[in-house]
Parts: structure tokens; C-alpha cells; sequence
RNA sequence: GGCGGCGUAGCCAAGUGGUAAGGCAGAGGUCUGCAAAACCUUUAUUCAGCGGUUCAAAUCCGCUCGCCGCCUCCA
């Protein structure tokens, strides 16, 4: 089965075919470094992680970049804020971004180029674009004249006309059309500035894109990611800058991801209303994010609560509750060899092992179908049923049980592997779960731990009024007390 | 105003021509001294509404209603 994506460009799902046999170029737009990030950007980096993942677990050798936008407006206009050297702002952001990717546990990307290290290659393709009559200079800004490009908006499926129907058009004195951009802008005395064949100045916004993917990836490579919102006119005007320039196609594959709503509306800086990744992590766990992101398809929107939270958090632990589950029968086995002789499945038996022998091709059939995350979650959480149901249903395991219980294990990490899940040990990631949520309780676990010593004993001596009157107690604290043949443990609602 | 997308059970969500995955929540049951977890059963004759095409439509076409996005920095 092969790989389909849809492609912006074409707006339908295509085979993929790689430009270059067994390897895959792919280049994604990263985030202008003047702010932290929010769960939008989480959400932008999380859906390509996903994707890269996949793209090597498949077996291309990725070429990965991603970039950071460290020299912009906002970032020079914050630097004035805080009176400091626009370097501090962005370098402060670039760490800050890091350490964020680090905790959602995000592959690293091949190459993480700065714009500010390619200027050389931004003047350079300016200079071709100016060669070629595609750009001119007006007043120590460059410009590109989109008038030379008959292929603009050819992305966004849209006319000139129709872009600029009722749009409110700025009339830019320096620029020949409205619809033309910055490819170098001058800067101002104290601004951040490069030296330039048209002067001092710096890099419009779109021109690094086209720089640091041609550097990395050459003129044509196989995708683009980014938002939505990037589709124009960002990415527009890097397939004008790039196509003008080297007279061939840019890239072959555009992939362009949702938005993460707040109350169906688009989550930004400019409405207010976002939630940074490090807020949201404060209280809840990484892949638990992760896991609310990937329940849907990455071209959706996504709606953003705690409600949402909450549920993916439940459902996480489903799967790693049974997970935990079957760690424990691998391990508590007596590892003798007298176990009862050529054991023959029982029936929920032999029906997970035709979970097990499915969920991996069926897990790749989603993610071929331009990676269905939601409905490859749905295998997995397919085969949990199948295992918690054959675990509830046998006494004890032969080998050939338990060498079904370790495929269940392996399938799991497989595809965890492309998911970006299961990380952890089943049972410190409860434990994590579990703490994090008795924070918030007013009574300690020493003294959870008494109470249910205290319960024992009257258990033991069947005194078992007293003994629900504990678990009355704690219960009323959130506490459920979890009695099995090993003892009691406790857990939080 | 122009262009585009979406509307599937109480909630989240997959499904683009062949008769509705999965998760959460709910109900009943098994297990348990009682619980919890787990398991079993159950919860949309129906996919915003109305019409059309077809042997067959949530899936294609048209219209209506509602929501959202882009057209300006934005993941």
C-alpha cells in the first residue's frame, strides 16, 4: 500500500513518488522567535514530527529541516522594548523553543538552520531574481513583482483579482503593484542590519525559506510543511521567489495542518486567545497533548479544552494501564519450565493474536492514507480491548501466551516509535499521572498509606464496616483504593 | 464583498458510492465481602435541512440554514 498525501497544491490526495529513489527532502516552516510558542505551534511541530517519523519508519532516508526565523519586526520591536540587542530576544526564544520540543518529545529535525546564518544565500537569490527582471529596488527595499510571476497564487487557487476584491490595499508608494513584497528591506540607524549590494538592510520575511531549503534540500525538493495560515502569503511567495529564480519546480508536496480552535475560533496572538505550551504542560503530561492532537486528522481543526484534555488523558491511560498489565504478566511468570505443556489458545486468545497480526498493517493503511493518526488510535485502542480480554480471561500464561503478550508489547513500542508515544515504563507514567493529580488532594499519600494499613487489619479481622468507612473516607478525598491479591493500592479520580 | 472549508450519537472523532471504526460519558450485567480496574451487552434505521443523480449516497450534484478560515503578522 502505498504512501497517499494531500497536496495543497493540487488539493487531492496523491501517491507519493520521491524525487530521488529511497530518500525524502522536506522542509517545514518554524517559528519567529520573539514570543514563546502556543499550542498552535505544538500542534504545527508535533503533526510534522509525526510525519517524519513515519517517512523513516517506512525506510526513506529524511532529509529534515526546519528553521528558525530570528530576525523580523516583531522581534527588533521587542528588542526595543526591552532595550536590548535583538540576538538576546531571539536567542532567549530559540532556547525557550527547544526546551519546549524537548519536553513534547520531538524528533530532532536534520538541520535547524537560523536565518541570520544565510543571508549570503538570500543576497544571492535576490540577485538572480533582480537579473531575471523579477525583482527591483525602490528606495533601498527589493521587491518582487509579482506581475512577472504568472503563476502567483497558484497555491492558493485564487486570482489577483480575487485577492484583491474588497481587501483592504495598502498603497505602498515604494512598491510598483500592491500585491508585491519585500525581498530586502532597509533598515532604520539602530536597527539589526547586513550589508547588501542595494545598501544596509535585512531580510524580508519569506526570502530565508526559499534561501535555506534550496541550501539544504536544492531547488526541487519532495515537501513543504507549515500551517494553514502560511498557505498565503507565505508560501506563495516562496514558490514565486524560487521558481523565478532556478526555473524550476520548488517543491512537489504541500502539506498544510490545521488550526487548534478555542471555542471554534482560531487560536492566536493577535485575538488572545492562546494558551502557551508551557502553561498547558504545568498541568498536564506531554503525551497527553500529543495524544489529543493526534486523535484527529491533522488537516482538521481541532477544538482546545480542558474537557478535550481530560479525555485524551483518560484515554492514554487506558492504553497504558493495559500496557502495565501485560508488563506484569511478562515479568510475574515463574520462569521455570515446567509450565503447562503445548498450551492451545483459548478463544480470546486466538482472536488477539489476530489483532496482533493485523494491527501493524493496519496501523500503516492509516498512516498511508495521509497520515490518518485518529484512525490508526483506533487500531491500537482495538487491540487493548482484545488483550485486557484475553489478560481478564486466563488464569495463567504458557509460553505461547506470553510470546503473544510480547508481540502486543513490541506493536505498541512500534508504533509508538511513529507516534511519539509510550515512551515511558507503563507504570511510571500511571505513577506520573497519578501524582500529578494528588496535588491537588488535601490528604497525603503517608496518609493514604496509613488508612489503608489501618483497613487491612480490620479486613483481616473481618471488621468490614470499619473497613468501608475507609474507603468511604478516602473516596470522598478522590481516593479509590484498588484491593487485588498483592495487596491494596490506591488511585485518583 | 471575493474565495475556500466544515456541519456524523450527550461529547470527541474516523469514514468520499455498497449499507455508520474508535475513544469519553451513560445504562444493564460478570467479577468483588463491598468497591475500583477489566470484561460482556447496550447507546445514530442514521450522517444540518430540502431536492436531484444512481440498483445503491454520510459519501456525487443543486439549493437553504449554521459555523469557521483566508484575503493583514500568524503554526
Amino acid at each position: 500500500m502505498a504512501l497517499r498525501v494531500y497536496n495543497t497544491l493540487s488539493g487531492e490526495k496523491e501517491t507519493f513518488v520521491p524525487q530521488t529513489p529511497g530518500k525524502v527532502g522536506m522542509y517545514v516552516c518554524g517559528v519567529t522567535v520573539y514570543d514563546y510558542c502556543h499550542i498552535g505551534h505544538a500542534r504545527a511541530n508535533i503533526v510534522f514530527d509525526i510525519i517524519f517519523r513515519y517517512l523513516k519508519y517506512v525506510g526513506y532516508d529524511v532529509t529534515y529541516v526546519r528553521n528558525y526565523t530570528d530576525i523580523d519586526d516583531k522581534i527588533i520591536r521587542r528588542a526595543n522594548q526591552e532595550s536590548v540587542d535583538y540576538r538576546v530576544i531571539a536567542d532567549r526564544y530559540i532556547k525557550a523553543f527547544d526546551e519546549d520540543m524537548e519536553r513534547l518529545g520531538l524528533a530532532r529535525p536534520t538541520v535547524e538552520p537560523k536565518a541570520t546564518d544565510h543571508i549570503g544565500g538570500i543576497i544571492t537569490i535576490i540577485e538572480t531574481l533582480m537579473a531575471k527582471g523579477h525583482a527591483y529596488q525602490s528606495e533601498g527595499d527589493v521587491y518582487y513583482a509579482v506581475d512577472t510571476f504568472p503563476e502567483y497564487l497558484k497555491l492558493s487557487g485564487r486570482t489577483m483579482d480575487e485577492m484583491q476584491a474588497g481587501a483592504r490595499v495598502e498603497v505602498g508608494e515604494k512598491k510598483n503593484n500592491p500585491m508585491d513584497f519585500a525581498l530586502w528591506k532597509s533598515s532604520k540607524p539602530g536597527e539589526p542590519s547586513w550589508d547588501s549590494p542595494w545598501g544596509k538592510g535585512r531580510p524580508g520575511w519569506h526570502i530565508e525559506c526559499s534561501a535555506m531549503s534550496m541550501e539544504f534540500l536544492g531547488k526541487t525538493f519532495d515537501f513543504h510543511g507549515g500551517g494553514r495560515d502560511l498557505i498565503f502569503p507565505h508560501h506563495e511567495n516562496e514558490i514565486a521567489q524560487s521558481e523565478a529564480a532556478n526555473g524550476c519546480q520548488f517543491v512537489r508536496y504541500w502539506l498544510h495542518n490545521g488550526f487548534v480552535n478555542i471555542n471554534a475560533e482560531k487560536m492566536s496572538k493577535s485575538l488572545g486567545n492562546f494558551f502557551t505550551i508551557r502553561t498547558v504542560l504545568e498541568k498536564y503530561d506531554p503525551e497527553t497533548l500529543r495524544f489529543l492532537i493526534l486523535s484527529a486528522h491533522y488537516r482538521s481543526p481541532i477544538d482546545f479544552s480542558d474537557q478535550n484534555l481530560d479525555e485524551a488523558q483518560t484515554g492514554l491511560e487506558r492504553m497504558y494501564t493495559c500496557l502495565a498489565a501485560v508488563d506484569d504478566a511478562l515479568t510475574a511468570q515463574p520462569s521455570s519450565i515446567d509450565l503447562p505443556a503445548p498450551e492451545t489458545l483459548p478463544e480470546a486468545g486466538r482472536e488477539l493474536r489476530e489483532k496482533v497480526d493485523q494491527a501493524i498493517p493496519r496501523f500503516c493503511e492509516a498512516m498511508d492514507d495521509d497520515f490518518n493518526t485518529a484512525l490508526s488510535m483506533g487500531v491500537l485502542f482495538e487491540t487493548v480491548r482484545a488483550t485486557n480480554r484475553f489478560l481478564a480471561e486466563s488464569r495463567e500464561f504458557g509460553p505461547l501466551a506470553l510470546s503473544l503478550l510480547a508481540r502486543v508489547r513490541n506493536l505498541f513500542a512500534e508504533a509508538g516509535t511513529v507516534l511519539g508515544l509510550f515512551n515511558r515504563r507503563p507504570v511510571e507514567w500511571l505513577d506520573g499521572i497519578k501524582s500529578a493529580k494528588a496535588v491537588n488532594m488535601s490528604i497525603t499519600p503517608v496518609e493514604i498509606e496509613r488508612l489503608i494499613a489501618e483497613r487491612a487489619e480490620a479486613r483481616t479481622a473481618k471488621n468490614f464496616r470499619r473497613g468501608d468507612e475507609i474507603r468511604d473516607l478516602l473516596l470522598a478525598q478522590g481516593v479509590h483504593l484498588l484491593d487485588s491479591a498483592q495487596g491494596t493500592t490506591w488511585n485518583v479520580k
